[in-house]
RNA sequence: GCCCGGGUGGCGGAACUGGUAGACGCACUGGACUCAAAAUCCAGCGGUAGCAAUACUGUAUCGGUUCGAUUCCGAUCCCGGGCACCA
């Protein structure tokens, strides 16, 4: 009886979905876990073999945490608002709606072959009015909410309407982040006012002033808006200032936007990271994101002006090193201050600007920047120090201005050596005038008040001394910004907002969800709007055209699914009580610091509010690597022609196998020979007239070639001759240097690069692509893929084999071989071709039980820490022992299917039946593991002669040092070693080794 | 540029807390079975020298700590991810 896993896969997919296997109920005695998965983009494109990888491991915990006696939730669904959707659109005219639809569909039946426990009746789908009603309904809440730094929670805008009837906002002044918009009358005030003030106001100035408190705000912001496009581009839209398609000019626009007010969670987002079970490095990158630091604003006077330039430090104790001020070039103050005869240049540099990317700005290793012509004066010093302009000062950050101390800060350092800005140093032989350096431990030279004492020391004093003399404050700074949360786009959910009188009034509750309404065109509205704004209907009801992020729904789904087709909450308490947190969330790093801490924001805000009862979504994350593609590359001899018109269609395409073309690029004489050799006598071949050809200068260009159709890295000719006719009869100079046609066993190699997997590189693998039908429903291409060639089964463990979940790596399909050769040799220790059933209910021995529990043991302790590969190989090793031992028992292999079948539940449940149950394995108890099989009384120690291996010999565990000491010594391996020579010491670690120094 | 991660045979990787480097698998080589092929089984497989026993060498590079370093520390190089409107 063979191992035919297209069939049994197939039957057990069915009779699975058919029991209602999956499906989870919201109450249960046993214990939760919830498994969660990032939820994938509907992309057109499908699925490809990266996808799986973290959605086979977390199917592969789920089912082993259901063994283990968990009620298991392991939901799936579809991030399915999006832009490629509605780029789509805008080329094929085809709504997104549709198309998203028909992605959905695809990714599904790619998902289902693939054999995961989803319980699919919880799918959520973040574009349907069922699930962002919900969205909507949050964000209605976060507009009606402002943050309480008293209390440090969110809490209801009645509750400061109330404070400010009562006491102004004295206690509550405005949280001050970067894009709100000034009411003039709250300008005047500098934003103070007292209680008999807030009720004079009008409602305008009213609404203006909680906008500036609500958690949910609008403000002005830049975008990156194409003229030529007529749209705002994302910023990966954007190359080197123009847009990626078309190639037309981008400049900063600034419009109205709405941002969530994350900032004021920044501490509890910090302090959360305590409290999770993320990676190091994960906690680092979030950390980081945030930024928290201290430090101090100062306020330096300009010379001739009334302003003053405040600027943030974070080294307010090198205050005396400061040489010369920098500005961000958005910075309100550059027009004031420039003076006449450096208006030109600071235009011209201003405008130079504007085409930058942010990401430029930072990245550039070129030094730019302009003088303003303007001067501070030092506050301690009294000197005047210049002002510059610099794109290397973000407006974002900060007060958009700094000190620059060269001395102590690289970049100030490089700039001021580019502009011969002299260079004051407070920090002795610290500095070597080459390189600046940001100790904290040098004495502080030429500075004061301060002199001599320790940086460290200074700062506090500094700060200090600069409050005294009241001319700034210290201060802590966040890097992280408020987060927009407005697109000028059609495809995201809609605001449930109305503009009256350029207030913003919310819809009440009934009124949600506000349907995404049909259009025709997807193309901008006037003034870089959404699309929304070119429909009458929705202009004349006065509803907000924007829509929002991609990141909205991703932000809170993770409860939609404990309870998602509730029609009159988001979640249901009682639900999300049973659930609580996510117990284990798997997705890619990219999502770093965008995705996880938006989603811990919006977790903390709606547990501020009492609607949920844990402010962490996520005890434990892990992120999955990428899987990249291999590409491949073919390469191709190029023609020169004397002279001009001359035809070159008539002459063949040949092709150069790979090695030698790497010796060309090497300089090496003899490859550039043998080509021009093999390429001139397939043309002498052809009888023509070559007269109008260079015949010394054949270019040779890389071209890809889709992997299909490559068997490694050798070229499979046929195929690549069928895929484009121009190749038809295209010639190939083979790795040996023969020509193809006369030596068609040669080996055509091609070049190989690893790159991210993507369609347009042509080195997608997929797990399954389902069958493709004409319009009369006949089948044009069978369905294909890695699960119909080999099994969901041996796909699954074949990806986990590949490496550690957390790293990297790129996709080669040679290696799946060896797992689905695995599986056929497990499928043995049960049934055999010939003699059929082979396994029986004798008693095992001792070594056949050693064994089973040596490997119980590994797969447990491998599936709790994620190493996955590594309990593949434990299987693998298991089935080697068990075959070698000729063991063929029940009562060996039926533990052995159960600690399988999560890794390959298929073949697992059709064994089991075999054995003869009649229940289904995926509910069983997972083996336990009994020390008892697995006792050693002696060791195989290695012995080492000062720290090299030199040879092993057995030891009895419970002996001690001085025993071991003689029977070393004893040793004839190390009496040669030792040669007559006393030894100083022997280590002996027990269990482990042996080591003896001379 | 900044932040985070990674670099071990021809290839994917193992070595979990500083203790036998290369488990397991692929590829490759030789052999068995077969008319033949597939499948399966057996043996070999980092490099150098040697018939072998064995010796030297070897975990990106350079240096350090240690009886002992793939593992810890410092510097350098290369690759991947993120950097706020891709998801």
């Amino acid at each position: 009886m063979e191992y035919n896993f297209n069939k049994i896969e197939r039957y057990w997919q069915d009779q699975w979905s058919k029991d209602g296997v999956y499906h989870v109920e919201n109450n249960s005695v046993k214990p939760k876990c919830y498994v969660l998965d990032m939820f994938p983009y509907p992309s057109g494109a499908g699925l490809h073999v990266g996808h799986p990888l973290g959605y086979i491991a977390s199917d592969i915990y789920a089912r082993y945490k259901r063994l283990k006696g968990f009620n298991v939730l392991h939901p799936m669904g579809y991030d399915a608002f999006g832009l490629p959707a509605e780029q789509y659109a805008i080329e094929h005219g085809i709504h997104p709606a549709v198309s998203t639809e028909n992605n959905i569909k695809n990714f599904r039946s790619q998902l289902d072959k693939i054999g995961f426990c989803f319980d699919w009746s919880r799918e959520v789908n973040t574009s349907k009015p069922g699930f962002y009603k919900w969205t909507q309904w949050i964000f209605l809440q976060l507009f009606d909410c402002w943050y309480n730094r008293k209390t440090q929670k969110a809490e209801r805008i009645d509750a400061l309407i109330a404070i400010f009837e009562k006491g102004g906002n004295q206690n509550h002044p405005v949280p001050d982040a970067k894009f709100e918009i000034r009411n003039p009358d709250f300008e005047i005030l500098k934003g103070h006012f007292n209680a008999a003030q807030w009720k004079s106001f009008d409602e305008k100035t009213k609404h203006d002033i909680l906008m500036e408190y609500r958690l949910a705000y609008c403000g002005y912001g830049e975008v990156n808006w194409c003229e030529a496009l007529g749209t705002v581009l994302a910023n990966d839209e954007v190359i080197n200032g123009v847009s990626e398609r078309g190639g037309h000019p981008v400049v900063k626009k600034t419009l109205r936007q709405w941002y969530l007010r994350i900032t004021e969670y920044a501490d509890r987002l910090l302090e959360g990271l305590n409290h999770v079970d993320f990676s190091d490095a994960m906690k680092e990158m979030q950390t980081n994101w945030i930024g928290k630091s201290f430090g101090a604003n100062i306020q330096f006077s300009i010379l001739h002006a009334q302003r003053t330039l405040e600027v943030f430090t974070t080294r307010p104790d090198t205050i005396y090193g400061v040489d010369f001020m920098v500005i961000a070039p958005e910075h309100d103050l550059v027009n004031e201050i420039t003076t006449g005869e450096h208006r030109a240049e600071v235009d011209k540099y201003i405008e130079y600007v504007q085409s930058r990317s942010e990401r430029e700005r930072m990245s550039d290793k070129k030094i730019t920047g302009v003088f303003s012509g303007a001067y501070c004066i030092h506050p301690f010093t009294k000197k005047q120090i210049p002002v510059w302009i610099s794109e290397y000062v973000l407006i974002g950050y900060g007060t958009g201005a700094i000190m620059a101390v060269p001395c102590g800060d690289e970049r100030d350092h490089k700039f001021a050596k580019h502009f011969n800005i002299p260079i004051t140093n407070i920090i002795g032989s610290y500095y070597n005038g080459e390189e600046a350096n940001p100790t904290k431990d040098a004495l502080l030279e030429n500075s004061g008040f301060l002199d001599g004492m320790l940086m460290k020391d200074a700062i506090e004093t500094a700060i200090k001394k600069i409050e005294e003399i009241g001319i700034g404050k210290q201060r802590v700074n966040f890097k992280m910004r408020d987060a927009a949360f407005s697109r000028q786009r059609y495809w995201g959910e809609p605001f449930p907002i109305i503009w009256k009188n350029g207030i913003a009034y919310p819809l009440e509750e009934q009124e949600l969800p506000l349907q995404l309404p049909h259009v025709d065109s997807y193309k901008p509205g006037p003034e870089g709007e959404g699309p929304l704004a070119n429909i009458p209907e929705w202009t004349a009801r006065h509803l907000e055209t924007n829509t929002m992020p991609g990141y909205a729904g991703s932000s809170w789904y993770f409860l939609r699914y404990m309870d998602p087709h509730n029609e009159k909450e988001f979640c249901d308490r009682k639900a999300s009580d049973y659930w609580n947190q996510v117990d284990l969330y798997i997705g890619g790093t990219e999502h770093a610091v965008g995705h996880l801490l938006y989603s811990r924001m919006w977790t903390k805000f709606l547990f501020d509010l009492g609607l949920i009862g844990f402010d962490e979504p996520y005890k434990k994350l892990v992120n999955q690597g990428m899987i990249q593609g291999s590409s491949r590359f073919v390469y191709r001899v190029n023609y020169i022609v004397n002279e001009p018109f001359s035809k070159t269609e008539a002459l063949p395409f040949i092709l150069v196998s790979y090695g030698l073309v790497k010796k060309i690029e090497e300089n090496n004489e003899t490859g550039r020979t043998q080509v021009n050799k093999a390429v001139l006598d397939i043309l002498d071949a052809i009888h023509q007239d070559l007269s109008f050809l260079n015949v010394t200068e054949f270019p040779i260009t890389k071209h890809r070639v889709p992997v299909n159709i490559v068997d490694g890295i050798e070229l499979d000719i046929n195929s690549f001759r069928i895929l484009n006719s121009n190749y038809a009869n295209a010639e190939f100079i083979l790795e040996d240097g023969t020509v193809y046609s006369k030596n068609p066993n040669g080996k055509y190699i091609c070049g190989t690069e690893v790159e991210k997997m993507s369609k347009s590189k042509f080195n997608t693998v997929s797990p399954y692509n389902p069958p493709e039908f004409d319009k009369n429903g006949n089948k044009t291409k069978d369905e294909s893929g890695l699960v119909i060639q080999y099994g969901a089964d041996t796909f699954r463990m074949y990806e986990m084999f590949l490496g550690p979940v957390e790293m990297s790596k790129p996709w080669d399909t040679k290696g799946i071989e060896g797992v689905h050769r695995f599986l056929k040799k497990f499928w043995r220790l049960f049934y055999d071709e010939i003699k059929g059933r082979i396994w029986d209910n004798e008693k095992p021995v001792d070594a056949e039980l050693k064994v089973l529990h040596k490997t119980i043991k590994k797969v447990e302790e491998d599936t709790e820490r994620f190493s996955f590969n590594t309990a593949v190989s434990a299987f693998m090793i298991a089935t080697n022992e068990l075959t070698d031992l000729k063991c063929h028992k029940k009562e060996v292999l039926e533990p052995l299917l159960i600690l399988l079948a999560p890794y390959a539940p298929h073949i697992c449940e059709e064994l089991w039946h075999l054995l003869g149950h009649t229940d289904t394995i995926l509910v069983q108890s997972f083996p336990r593991f009994e020390e008892k099989y697995l006792a050693e009384s002696s060791k195989d120690y290695p012995i080492s002669v000062n720290g090299k291996h030199r040879t092993t010999i057995n030891i009895s565990l419970d002996i001690t040092q001085a025993e071991v000491e003689k029977i070393v010594l004893a040793n004839s391996v190390v009496q040669k070693w030792l040669d007559g020579k006393p030894h100083k010491k022997i280590i002996f670690v027990k269990g482990k080794m042996v080591n003896i120094v001379i």
